[in-house]
RNA sequence: CGGAGAGUAGCGCAGUUUGGUAGCGCACCUGGUUUGGGUCCAGGGGGUCGCAGGUUCGAAUCCUGUCUCUCCGACCA
């Protein structure tokens, strides 16, 4: 490609809503384009891109065994309301009525599509198992769009969906799943770590989420420093502390504490650590018959932070988890929030592993203004249940029992859940078995944001000059920069041929033919981020030489001009 | 949904307080100059000042309404 006959649309200012450095540099590089909230154009460079990272996903697909095909955008209504998630969704699908005025929805996912087309499709056990994928555009309706890419409302998306008739055959898909995913960021050239998952709506027992670590992730993940051990911060099991419980030494007493009622007001009030002390929240419980629902006590040691999704999965706190009010509190305890806690309430108790191995410990009397000190479980507390439900810290034991946890940040890029049967069985999605009986059928789903790739490996690999491709997805695998070539002839005519050639070859070229000063050249083949760069200039031409730079190590090299092309082939 | 901020040329911004012919830088066009890291000079094109209504002799500026965009929040007593 020639510059002069391709739409760099590079940009010198950053656009002022651009907050996060992937979203700065798509569009100062041309990459895409905003044309309304959460909606990009996509511009030559910027697809480039995106059609690298697809074909490498579309190639790892193809080698595990998934066959390619393409579903519409648009879907009928009834599918959804089969499936029950018309009501379920939410405001995130979008619906929409055609000419007729039948209700539509635009795709946020294939579930229900797929689903119903294995159905007409799939008869017999003996055409099983399968996997069906499409590299799609998606449109989800999000609350706040942000980030640029990032989290946009429309979006390209690989959606595999995979059919079996047992578990086991399951298994063996899902790990397949697993290795090809591996395969796809080990290509992509991205740091990455598969990560145990919630399997959040969608439903499902075993998930992964596989992240590309970027100091700017939204999602916090939890590694083991000594082993394989990785997972979500809202999936990490925080185990109770390993040494042994110390033995209760105080008795209960109880101490005036006027206005004092944070952790950190408790803490100053009886000069001890907030490890010593435990904090309740009261919740939501589940309604009872009449739909009214009660409370439930959640303690916590006064250092740790409350998982929600932990907390919400217990049985007794209610779904969504919905804190209690002040005046629910005080309905409930007959005390004030900041009073509240574990020894004699009447609510059920829920304590955190941690906080349950607390002795001598201090907590709120449920009475105003009251906390006690000496307070300890075994003579203090009638009934509680033991529970995991903080969020895994720094330096805490890795759940596996191999070394200690470490907090790093990433993007998920990838997801992969066993679905089991919530669609086929809502859909009554079968086949005949062996024996001829009819069989619901086992589903996986398996999803990588293609899109969201391009903005991840951008977070990943930037300098203040620009991007830094890594080689696999680079809009151009290399740029030819002639020095000056509209005043000299014999650099355009080395250039032009040497252009030629490589483009005969097949490499992936960018030649700057623009009438450009050295310094714009050099300054926009880095901010779009080409992985390596030829620069012909009078200088080195005495010695039948061009210079060599990389874009990653900015090791630079002088090479013989003959030996380019080779020399262009081992990189 | 709650809070905060912003809409003036393709991009970045000034002008709004105190109403009086719409500006600057980048980008773009023409000519010259320069040429291994965003040269310099001269000339030029481009804007219903988000939209609608109102006040006024006169509105980017004041008033009312409305739309759009951005950020933060919507767990941790």
């Amino acid at each position: 490609m020639r510059s002069s006959q391709y739409l760099l649309s590079t940009q010198k200012e950053t656009p002022a809503d651009a907050e996060i450095i992937s979203h700065q540099l798509m569009l100062r590089a041309g990459l895409v384009r905003k044309l309304a909230s959460g909606l990009y154009t996509w511009l030559p460079t910027g697809l480039r891109v995106l059609n690298k990272v697809a074909d490498i996903v579309r190639d790892e697909m193809n080698k595990a065994g998934a066959i390619e095909m393409l579903m519409p955008v648009v879907q009928p209504a009834d599918l959804w309301q089969e499936s029950g998630r018309w009501e379920e969704y939410g405001p995130e699908l979008l619906r929409i009525k055609d000419r007729h005025k039948r209700d539509f929805v635009l795709g946020p996912t294939h579930e229900e599509v797929i689903t119903s087309l294995v159905n007409n499709e799939i008869n017999s056990y003996k055409q099983l198992p399968i996997n069906l994928y499409q590299i799609q555009t998606k449109f989800r309706d999000e609350v706040r769009p942000r980030f640029g890419i990032m989290r946009s409302r429309e979006f390209v998306m690989k959606d595999a969906y995979s059919f079996h008739t047992d578990q086991a055959s399951l298994d063996k898909s899902y790990q397949a799943m697993y290795q090809a995913y591996c395969n796809i960021f080990e290509r992509l050239g991205l740091e990455y770590r598969p990560v145990i998952a919630d399997s959040g709506s969608i439903g499902g027992a075993v998930s992964h989420e596989f992240h590309v670590l970027a100091e700017s992730g939204e999602d916090a993940i939890a590694f083991s420093d000594s082993s394989d051990y990785a997972a979500n911060v809202e999936m990490a099991e925080a185990i109770a502390p390993s040494e042994a419980k110390a033995t209760p030494s105080e008795t209960l007493t109880k101490a005036e504490t006027p206005n004092v009622s944070s952790i950190e007001q408790v803490c100053e009030f009886f000069n001890c650590s907030s490890q010593k002390v435990a904090k309740t929240l009261l919740v939501l419980a589940e309604p009872d018959d009449k739909g009214v629902h009660g409370l439930a006590a959640l303690v916590l040691r006064g250092d740790h932070q409350l998982n929600e999704i932990k907390a919400e999965k217990i049985d007794g706190v209610y779904s969504p988890l919905t804190m209690a009010s002040a005046e629910q509190v005080k309905q409930a305890t007959n005390c004030e929030i900041g009073s509240v806690g574990p020894i004699n309430s009447k609510l059920p108790v829920f304590v955190d592993r941690s906080a349950a191995h607390l002795t001598d410990f201090v907590c709120g009397a449920n009475e105003t203004g009251v906390h006690y000190s000496g307070a300890n479980w075994t003579t203090d507390a009638a009934e509680i249940q033991v529970v995991d439900i903080r969020n895994i810290e720094e330096g805490d034991a890795s759940p596996d029992g191999k070394g200690k946890i470490e907090i790093k940040r990433g993007i998920e890029v990838g997801h992969i859940f066993q679905l089991g049967d919530k669609y086929s069985k809502a859909m009554n999605c079968g086949v005949l078995n062996e024996s001829g009986k009819h069989q619901v059928l086992e589903m996986g789903c398996y999803g990588i944001g293609v899109t969201r790739i391009v903005a991840a490996a951008i977070e990943q690999n930037h300098d203040k000059f620009g991007i830094k491709w890594p080689d696999a997805i680079a809009p151009f695998k290399l740029a030819i920069i002639p020095m000056n070539m509209h005043k000299s002839h014999r650099i355009q005519q080395i250039a032009e041929s040497l252009y030629e050639k490589l483009i005969s070859a097949g490499i992936d070229v960018l030649f700057d033919d623009r009438k450009e000063r050295p310094g714009v050249m050099f300054n926009d083949m880095e901010l779009v981020g080409i992985p390596h760069t030829l620069v012909i200039g009078e200088r080195n031409l005495d010695n039948n030489q061009i210079e060599y730079k990389n874009r990653q190590s900015g090791e630079k090299q002088l090479l013989d001009i003959d030996s380019i092309l080779e020399w262009v082939k081992t990189i």
